[in-house]
DNA sequence: TCGGATTATAGGTCAGACTTATAGGATTGC
DNA sequence: GCAATCCTATAAGTCTGACCTATAATCCGA
């Protein structure tokens, strides 16, 4: 037996792949989808609940509201670890130490991988320009992009999505915390492991990186 | 702004995760919930995709029917991948990849820190009953058991829930898929595995396993 | 005793009305 | 001329109550 929602769920997911339905496109609205789909606004509505929990769309109300699709894959993992972080199931350590798996992984093959693009990316990334060189927001942002398109460029897109879902995890916990001397001292980690990933050295990246997020836990450590 | 259905689903959420409703255990009907919530069923049953999208409780219809507590931590991952293979966006080998990665890992965790119950759940499942040693349909049954106590017993949560869900999602490609000798092939390697880790040897149970894993998926190449 | 009809249960779907948040424009007042 | 305020239209959020449908258990007749 299926349900009629998760028909339309499944239908919204394919155009949503397919690329017939954009990142970012509105989505008709809940009854013009409803008419569309000859069913009553709740189906819609169920379905689109689960298409948020799967990270396909987010909704906001309003005029200038609507349906949007977004394609955040790693949401459902996110939400998914978050819930046992709350009821105390899984720790921050365990986290890391996933995460130190899955990155380091990903910083080797990264440097067998890693076309020209993903390389003038991450460079990219690391330019911090002048008047950014105090904004510990900016340089904070700035290291989450490097993660992610380091997990790009390790061409797996399983670990990708894997490292995206953990890494929007641990930002939580330190999303108060900004520090410039620590944001840019991450900066220059970066571009040794980027050098190491142009040079094509695997293991020289992997070291890197396991130095790195081992020097990032310990720093946590002692925070209040 | 924040939906009712999602303060009910952080409510039950909760309730389920501090256990004052237990696994298997059955909600009370939508009509009930929404009374005792003081709000619609359309809420309810709102709230309800979320949780099915959790993996947190399966719904069923019909006398003995009704809401579950399920559990299935693993469920958002093994979806989430599961659209992406569909839409061609993640390869067989992409999850392969994946799972050594982590599975290899959780040989050598558990060499270190499996307990004695870890260890006789896992000597258990290796026991093949008589009646069973032509069955290919238990052995497979028996071979994700042994993964996933395998996981658990690397006393790591999260590296846990990640192998679960690409296990879910693998066993699909190949559940119709039954080969007596390869199972009992397979049971052969696991009791290796699990003497390493029975000695306390994390470097001989990581090669075991990453020597498994690539045997398997060698011999999955060479299927129809 | 077996098998088909009956019934009660609980989720699935529908229709339509009303509420609320919000963006943007119109209005008023300084 | 500008700013603060009100107004309005949009689209999601919620509610009510009805009816449909799958399913397990029971009843009943062959």
């Amino acid at each position: 037996m299926i349900r009629l929602s998760e028909k339309i769920t499944a239908h919204v997911r394919t155009r949503i792949f397919n690329g017939s339905y954009r990142t970012g496109e509105r989505l008709p609205p809940e009854l013009e989808l409803a008419k569309e789909h000859r069913v009553s606004r709740s189906v819609i509505r169920e379905s689109l609940r689960n298409l948020e929990s799967l990270g396909l769309v987010t909704v906001k109300k309003g005029p200038k509201g609507g349906i949007f699709v977004s394609r955040h894959y790693h949401k459902p993992i996110s939400d998914s670890l978050q819930g046992l972080v709350n009821a105390g199931r899984i720790t921050e350590d365990n986290i890391f130490d996933t995460r130190l798996l899955l990155e380091v992984h990903a910083a080797e093959q990264a440097a067998i991988y890693a076309d020209e693009d993903d390389i003038d990316y991450l460079r990219s990334i690391l330019v911090i320009p002048r008047e950014k060189k105090e904004d510990a927001k900016w340089l904070q942002a700035n290291r989450s992009k490097f993660h992610l398109g380091l997990a790009k460029a390790s061409k797996n897109p399983v670990l990708e999505v894997l490292m995206n879902g953990l890494i929007v995890l641990l930002r939580q916990y330190f999303k108060e915390f900004h520090d410039v001397g620590f944001e840019r001292q991450s900066l220059v980690s970066y571009t040794n492991i980027l050098d190491s990933i142009e040079t094509r050295r695997p293991e020289t990246a992997r070291l890197l990186m396991e130095e790195y997020i081992r020097g990032m836990r310990q720093f946590m450590h002692q925070l209040p």
